[in-house]
RNA sequence: GGGGCCGUAGGGUAGUUUGGUCUAUCCUCGUGGCUUCGGGAGCCAUGGACCUGAGUUCAAAUCUCAGCGGCCCCA
């Protein structure tokens, strides 16, 4: 069922994205695309599940400028140093040059932490979570993409956070990869959880950790990233607290963020030759009802449409009645990835059934029209949890356990997926291994193990994960 | 960072080598109508395009340069 997608997943992307009516790709300025109404509810339904599992973590939402004034920005020397190339700045208020430079924000830090040095006075304060969705704008050079390499990113959630102690903070990046775990298994995503290597970490943290996903060509998709950033932008934004010996100290502060390319690796992860599947919790329809209408008998189904409809109306359904032949309807529903389909026509109404057409397996069975809502609700959940077993499935078979460097660089370049090897843990051998399998170096993956450096045949406590990374 | 290919209706294309009946092809699509409707309907009528700018020329979709945009490969 994948054939075509994995013969040539980047044109089934862009295809897919367009029909699907998920982005419009055509705005004229490279690297920003239109969120279709479609799209824009799939995105609104997946923001809705993050929403909950920070709310209900204690984080709270607040809404930080777009603006940043240049003296703020260029604060943290190496956080300034890994976003300057790609920063949009503001020159200019009508025709008048601005005294102080504005940019564009590629993330928040720099935004929020004058902010923190306000309302940071006492240990009484901490700890401090708040949230942002926002969008956040990076003047890429490369290839733009949509979802996945934006000069808009449109949907960038970013919390922050600040502790009192290392421990704390330490505790909370626990608690911020554990939201991220429940997550994307609401979403059904399959992800490593993987340490960075220091010279990829988020310029200004103490180490990061990263969710990567991997797709049908086997390269990995970032899609998550957890910061602790220690004190360092404590003590650049001079962000200190009173603690309760009466002694100043700097804070400890996290970030953690996720972006459009969740949205982006949700659409890849179930997507088929057909089209999409969305999974039922974050599907903008649920249920698609498609009347069929057949001599003379349109009243007497439309009748019953309405009523199916109303038993239903706990779920998001839709009725097409659109004036096209039901063939084309069944098209335009799979492409859009609507998890189930009902048709009801004069031979279902007869019989007392309906007809269901789940959207994951394709299979077309009928159903009592007595207790519809409980049969539908039942599929929807057994849906879901294909869809996300199935996912996990493809994603193991795409981690490879290499004992050379020969057969890693032959794993990745046929785009079978990533490969996992040991390492010592020095930087040189790990841009040995980069080199000589030509693929990045993703980090260490949490599943401990012992084995032998593939970059200097020491004894390695570490597995790390190395492969083509978008 | 380096290199290559490309830009024609809403989408996909023919035409560009060798400038000239191009008044621009075909499929899809839009609109109006009639018949249809259990896997992309049929017929009739009708609508819609040469990326932008400058240049060469009697004449530019076609040649040159620049810009913008897209795709691919290598580091």
């Amino acid at each position: 069922m994948r054939e075509k997608m994995n013969r040539n997943f980047s044109e089934w992307y862009n295809d897919i994205i367009e029909k699907a009516e998920i982005l419009d790709i055509r705005y004229p300025v490279k690297g920003l695309y239109v969120w279709f109404p479609y799209g824009f509810k799939v995105r609104k339904y997946v923001l809705d599940v993050i929403r909950e599992l920070l709310d209900k973590t204690g984080h709270q939402e607040a809404l930080f400028p777009l603006l940043i004034p240049e003296h703020e920005f260029a604060k943290e020397a190496q956080h300034i140093k890994g976003f300057e190339d790609e920063v949009f700045w503001v020159t200019h208020g009508g025709r008048e040059p601005l005294n102080v430079k504005l940019a564009l924000r590629p993330t928040s830090e720099t935004a929020i932490y004058p902010m923190f040095l306000v309302w940071v006075r006492s240990h009484a304060d901490l700890p401090i979570k708040i949230y942002q969705i926002v969008n956040v704008f990076r003047y890429e050079t490369k290839h733009t993409r949509p979802l996945i390499r934006l000069r808009e990113i449109t949907t960038f959630k970013e919390a922050h956070t600040v502790h009192e102690s290392m421990e704390s903070a330490e505790a909370q990046i626990e608690e911020a990869i554990q939201i991220y775990k429940n997550f994307f298994d609401e979403l059904g995503v399959p992800y490593s959880v993987i340490r960075r290597p220091d010279w990829d970490k988020f310029p200004g943290a103490v180490y990061t950790m990263a969710f990567d996903t991997i797709f049908p060509d086997g390269r990995t998709l970032q899609i998550g990233t957890v910061h602790n950033l220690g004190q360092n932008f404590a003590k650049t934004f001079n962000i200190k607290f009173e603690d309760s010996e009466g002694n100043q100290q700097y804070a400890y502060q996290t970030c953690y963020g996720i972006s459009d390319r969740v949205i982006a690796a949700l659409l890849v992860t179930h997507g088929d030759d057909h089209g999409l599947c969305i999974p039922p919790k974050v599907a903008p329809i649920q249920c698609v009802i498609i009347p069929i209408w057949y001599k003379n008998k349109k009243d007497e189904v439309d009748r019953e449409v309405v009523k199916l409809k109303e038993e239903l109306k706990d779920l998001r359904v839709h009725v097409d009645d659109r004036d096209i032949r039901p063939g084309s309807k069944y098209f335009d529903w799979e492409i859009k990835g609507v998890p189930l389909r009902i048709e009801l026509g004069p031979k279902d109404i007869e019989e007392g059934k309906v007809t269901v057409v789940r959207r994951d397996t394709m299979e077309r069975t009928t159903i009592s029209r007595e207790n519809v809502k409980e049969s539908v609700k039942r599929i929807l959940a057994s849906i879901t949890d294909n869809l996300k077993a199935r996912a996990w499935d493809e994603f193991k078979k795409k981690i490879y356990e290499a004992t050379s460097l020969e057969n890693a660089r032959k794993i990745i370049k046929e785009g079978r997926g990533v490969v996992r090897l040991g390492w010592c843990g020095d930087e040189a051998c790990g841009k040995i291994i980069e080199d000589e399998i030509d693929a990045d170096f993703l980090g260490i993956v949490d599943e401990k193990k012992d084995g032998v450096c593939l970059g200097c045949g020491r004894t390695s406590r570490n597995m790390i994960q190395v492969g083509r990374s978008y």
